[in-house]
RNA sequence: UGGGAUGUCGCCAAGUGGUAAGGCACCAGACUUUGACUCUGGCAUUCGCAGGUUCGAGUCCUGCCAUCCCAG
């Protein structure tokens, strides 16, 4: 049996080549390369994808013995995750680019590129796992809580679920390190990655600004009751939810409640106009591929951080699907993901596109 | 121009003779495979200005300046 393994030049997914191999597999390692990095004017260590990435994911790859290629994904992940990422934001949203990332490059793409390279099944170092129960393939949690990566892979389908391994889904972050150090993988010290990939120093902003050459207008900071109260730098510096930046002060902390892109105002409030109880999400995808026909008691997050919470999951005729939950959530934002579980199981996920407040 | 009030960190604001609380904002760090949130730490040798009283003044006195309100 072949395996394709996606290596980014980390622990993670060296330590998954390594437990393949160790159980038997044909493995072939691969590094995709997504976007010229040195382009940001930022050469960075410690991304997914810089040079430097590369060579360590080759040392590993000669290391273990097998053969490693470099793919070069630059004009898909341009054209299906950077530019999604800015329409996003000029839309007054707030996107999770790894999402997009991993429905179709990590996943979608690379099970493309190992069937063409005769691999049974594509690897990748996400702490998360994959079962079979009776006909159906599930998604489940990672054993150790901590580390669990369920979140950002909601949207693999059953096919890819049948030909994708997470060796590490039963390991916890400093089993993995132990391993990496005992086999003498240089990158066994190396920080855990951080940050959106494609933008290393964190200012997104300003790498909008450069893909589009438009300069963000400023316009005004609204209450929730509608009284302009100040003015923000453009829509594309904020997201729902967000304290730090607003530049005022009203005695208790305020918060980005919403964004209004066509009229290019930022509405911002304390923190209890943050709540909401439902919220609308689209494009749902359901892991075992079909919706069911009833409403479900499950539990979902909004955000990749942010512990589960119960609430009744309806889907829509849409496609998309309704969230209710028990207790009011906090900055449900447009544009990131929902996640429903039921226990470890992950049932599927979609972009929530609108909350109701309280 | 009379009468009243107020002037303490970017904003709000404690302090009423004993040697500058707190909140917001801001900055730094931590946390983190998204954006956020959160947490921790930092942040007025100085209280509109100038004199005076006092062992000691943001706190009392005098003058000046500024702002606000009421009169006209």
């Amino acid at each position: 049996m072949k395996a394709l393994i996606a290596m980014s030049g980390g622990v993670d997914s060296s330590v998954a080549a390594w437990l393949m191999q160790k159980r038997g597999w044909d493995c072939i390692g691969c590094t995709m390369k997504l976007y010229q990095n040195e382009d940001a004017g930022v050469p960075q260590d410690h991304t997914c994808c810089s040079l430097d990435d590369v060579e360590d994911a080759k040392a590993v790859a000669r290391r273990l013995g097998i053969p490693h290629y470099t793919f070069n994904f630059i004009d898909t992940f341009r054209a299906e995750v950077i530019e999604p990422f800015i329409a996003e934001y000029l839309a007054g949203r707030t996107p999770n680019p790894c999402i997009e990332c991993n429905r179709n490059l990590k996943f979608a793409r690379l099970h493309l590129r190992a069937r063409e390279l005769g691999c049974d099944c594509v690897v990748t170092g996400h702490y998360a796992r994959i079962e079979r129960e009776g006909e159906a393939w599930v998604l489940k949690k990672a054993l150790v809580p901590e580390k669990d990566q369920s979140y950002v892979l909601y949207m693999l389908t059953q096919e890819e679920l049948a030909r994708t391994c997470f060796p590490l889904g039963g390991l916890s972050k400093a089993e993995t390190r132990r391993i990496a150090e005992t086999q003498g993988f240089v990158n066994a010290a190396k920080p855990d990655s951080q940050d959106i990939c494609f933008v290393p120093d964190g200012d997104y902003a300003r790498v909008i600004e450069a893909y589009t050459g438009v300069v963000p207008q400023p316009g005004n900071f609204l209450d929730t009751a509608g009284n302009v109260v100040g003015t923000h730098r453009g829509v594309i510096y904020y997201t729902v939810g967000q304290r730090r930046g607003l530049g005022m002060s009203f005695g208790e902390p305020y918060y980005v409640v919403s964004i209004d892109p066509a009229a290019n105002t930022v509405t911002v409030g304390p923190k209890r106009a943050l709540f909401s109880k439902t919220a609308r999400v689209e494009r749902f995808h359901w892991i075992s591929g079909r919706a069911p026909e009833a409403p479900i008691r499950c539990r979902a997050k909004i955000r990749y951080r942010h512990p589960e919470q119960p609430c009744l999951l309806t889907p829509t005729p849409d496609g998309g699907a309704l969230l209710e939950f028990d207790e009011p959530q906090r900055a449900i934002t447009p544009g990131q993901s929902a996640v429903a579980y039921d226990g470890d199981t992950v049932l599927g996920g979609g972009i929530l596109a609108s909350a109701d407040r309280l």
